[in-house]
DNA sequence: TAGATTGTTAATCGATTAACAATC
DNA sequence: TAGATTGTTAATCGATTAACAATC
């Protein structure tokens, strides 16, 4: 078996993939094409087989594939047959919302066990039905749910901090919401989520389609 | 002047050093070379050069780019050297979270300047010092404030409509947080932002990671 | 001038698409 | 069998990297 290579953008849209699975699973359809899938989420028919291609062979020729059997294909080869406890830093706003976000109904088996925070104004608060701790106690937390991954949701100037804070306690991937590339060791998991950077690339994109107006290009 | 096709990936990047360049100019550094942004951001400096070199010519031969400059072109090539008034569909956890985020200190001139949700339970409410609006409302917010992007934060089931919502009255520009693909015409700017999609990215690395220690390959 | 760093071209690398044989 | 659709190879396309001449 000669593991190749599998590219970033087959794993985003193995995601993508996986969830229209598991509408299509919900409403009840049994299989499902390769143009099908293409069609729902916006990519085309090859790249589609192309990406499942890396994993094996799910499909049958002729006929397509089994919706049930390809989304727990799917969600085995992401990780997600098994739960994932995550430990989120930063109880503003935003911190708030992602761990309402993850323990939403579509939560994929993520769900925050934890929120840390070192105001002192928020420890000890509820968020959800969570208690707001002290950074101290990110040992006992990560002990006591096996959790694996952070999530970090403070400010800029302070990010770097946390994330040097979970790695020392051990854990393995880290997914990063504050608008800083921030420094981990090699064997540290890591991911960086910019909601600025989105909107960003929409305004630019404005302005272009502004620009090719002007000069009647298109 | 040839318009060449700029790679997503570049305006990506940009947004991020445009940001790297705010902080070193916060700083009061005057100077920056293309290997210092490459290393505070993670890339290669001929990337940095390359992705710069689309827009124009920025910098000086044997010295550098003049930090504050920079920040400006890359500011204006974004189409942030303007406010950009947002419309924002939801008032859940995630549509409060977003709008206090985008009305944060590194706003980057983006502000909600309405948000709405047709849930009668939530109409009226404060969020922050907005009130949540109908969907009714829409045209005359949009007309006070000029607005041309709508953000998406309603669950999947209702997403599309909330975008064919947006489209019907006017807006240009629609970023979407819901996890579903939606159908917009051409001639809207389109974009989604998967929160979930990130965190099984890590999860895949982890496993990935693992059935390597297993096989003993690096 | 010598040293430094940009801007740009050419070479490499990787990902997507097209096409089709395999096969249900 | 005929029609449909997968899995995969080859061709294309695009983006990144390496290298270096230009020039401050």
């Amino acid at each position: 078996m000669k593991t190749q290579r599998v590219p970033e953008a087959t794993i985003n849209r193995l995601s993508v993939y996986s969830r229209f699975l598991e509408r299509l699973d919900e409403k009840g359809i049994i299989t499902v094409s390769s143009n099908d899938i293409a069609e729902g989420v916006g990519v085309s028919p090859p790249q589609v087989r192309k990406d499942l291609a890396y994993f094996g062979e799910f499909g049958t020729r002729g006929v397509g594939y089994n919706v049930q059997d390809l989304m727990r294909y799917t969600l085995k080869i992401l990780g997600l047959n098994e739960p994932w406890p995550l430990l989120l830093v930063g109880a503003g706003n935003l911190g708030i919302a992602l761990s309402s976000y993850y323990r939403g109904f579509n939560n994929r088996g993520f769900s925050v066990v934890g929120i840390f925070d070192n105001d002192l104004n928020k420890i000890g608060r509820k968020v959800g039905n969570l208690d707001v701790y002290p950074p101290e106690m990110m040992p006992e937390i990560i002990n006591k749910h096996g959790v694996r991954v952070g999530v970090i949701a403070v400010p800029a100037k302070t990010a770097q901090d946390v994330a040097d804070l979970m790695v020392k306690n051990g854990l393995d991937a880290i997914l990063n919401f504050a608008p800083v590339s921030l420094n981990v060791p090699d064997h540290i998991v890591y991911r960086n989520v910019d909601l600025s950077v989105n909107l960003e690339i929409l305004t630019f994109n404005l302005g272009l389609r502004e620009s090719q107006i002007d000069t009647g290009n298109l």
